[in-house]
DNA sequence: TAGATTGTTAATCGATTAACAATC
DNA sequence: TAGATTGTTAATCGATTAACAATC
């Protein structure tokens, strides 16, 4: 229902990419070709669906040799967006929120730049945090607009979840990146990433489950 | 190659389950019954997916009426083995490891009970985070052999997970969740998931570059 | 009863894996 | 050259969706 129905990557190769490429980061000589079948080795998967994953980026290998590391490191980073800024707007400044704004990481890997923290308790606004200075959620959308931010982080209690998914919509962010165990509704065309925790952890007990009553 | 080949609930099914969960416990009149139909209309799914993964927990509906909602809520949390507590060791005691600590959900809605922290840092050795004493590293397996607990949480710098990971399984721990973006190599029996914010960023990314030059 | 819903079996769809020609 | 690797097409596998009988 959300999503388009243009011809989209996979969804597993977007989640396997990532993978590909904090390896291929990790490798020291980087001068070195680097093939579908190391790669694969690596993460126990299979050399063709390696393949098929890295062609989705749009680059092109040479039988025998594989792939230069460094060109598809870079390709890899330009295929997810993660070598040019994303601005992006954080609403919820609790824990999670405050992690999120500490953990650089985003910043410098993924690109993901957090340009303001939106918050509903009034103790927190004025305040700064990691640098950034906590503004009223009624803010978002007026300056989403104004600024043509694109993405919305949303960590805030789940009641308060939709509203804020709302509002950031409405000053024209396109991509969700939704921490809150909710289902956001989101008019067609807008994107909601889910990095619900409570369900990476779900498949962890259940698969502890699985296998301590088989 | 990681997992055992018993027939095991479809991680799919795994990672539905809990917004089911969300949407049930929301629902402020739980005498009444529930349909697979209402849950699909709330999440956008089809009503017969709903059924087939509500059917994996065990229960049984009744025919024109659907399923008793208090039922299918406890129904699934003990499917998920959220009503009961697993103990866990966190390593790792930064910025995300603190808001995994200091996030209560996990404690109270999904019975992950982080009962220690470790932590490589000596100036944090010692000190205590939500409660908890932070301790080093190196006491992990033998923590962990004497405690039997089943979980590990990694949430370190990513040059030491590998060996962290090793000193829980060492221990005994049967079940990894696994905050850092580097693939694990665990031997088979040993359930790893991997909650990477990375990898949900990038299928946020993925998408909306597909939206934008399609 | 009538009709909504369950449970289940069959059909469809898409992702993974296998097979193989081209190539460096 | 020989053989490893790419790119691609075909086969397999599993999850989703459709169809439908049973039922309350």
């Amino acid at each position: 229902m959300n999503d388009l129905k243009i011809r989209c990557t996979p969804e597993p190769t977007l989640r396997r990419l990532p993978l590909y490429l904090g390896f291929l980061k990790g490798i020291s000589d980087r001068g070195r070709n680097i093939s579908c079948t190391q790669i694969a080795n690596e993460f126990g998967f299979d050399p063709t669906q390696v393949r098929k994953d890295i062609a989705q980026t749009g680059i092109v290998g040479t039988a025998r040799i594989g792939y230069d590391t460094k060109d598809l490191i870079l390709q890899i980073e330009t295929f997810l967006g993660w070598n040019k800024k994303h601005e992006a707007f954080l609403a919820g400044a609790g824990n999670l929120g405050t992690a999120l704004l500490k953990y650089n990481l985003f910043k410098d890997e993924y690109g993901l730049d957090i340009v303001a923290v939106f918050e509903n308790d009034k103790a927190k606004q004025g305040t700064h945090i990691a640098g950034r200075k906590v503004l009223p959620v009624d803010k978002i959308t007026d300056l989403a607009r104004r600024m043509h931010v694109p993405i919305g982080v949303i960590a805030i209690p789940p009641e308060a979840a939709q509203s804020v998914a709302d509002r950031m919509i409405e000053g024209g962010i396109i991509g969700i990146w939704n921490f809150c165990p909710v289902a956001l509704k989101v008019p067609e065309g807008i994107i909601v990433e889910n990095a619900r925790l409570s369900t990476s952890l779900a498949v962890l007990t259940g698969k502890l489950h699985n296998l301590l009553n088989a």
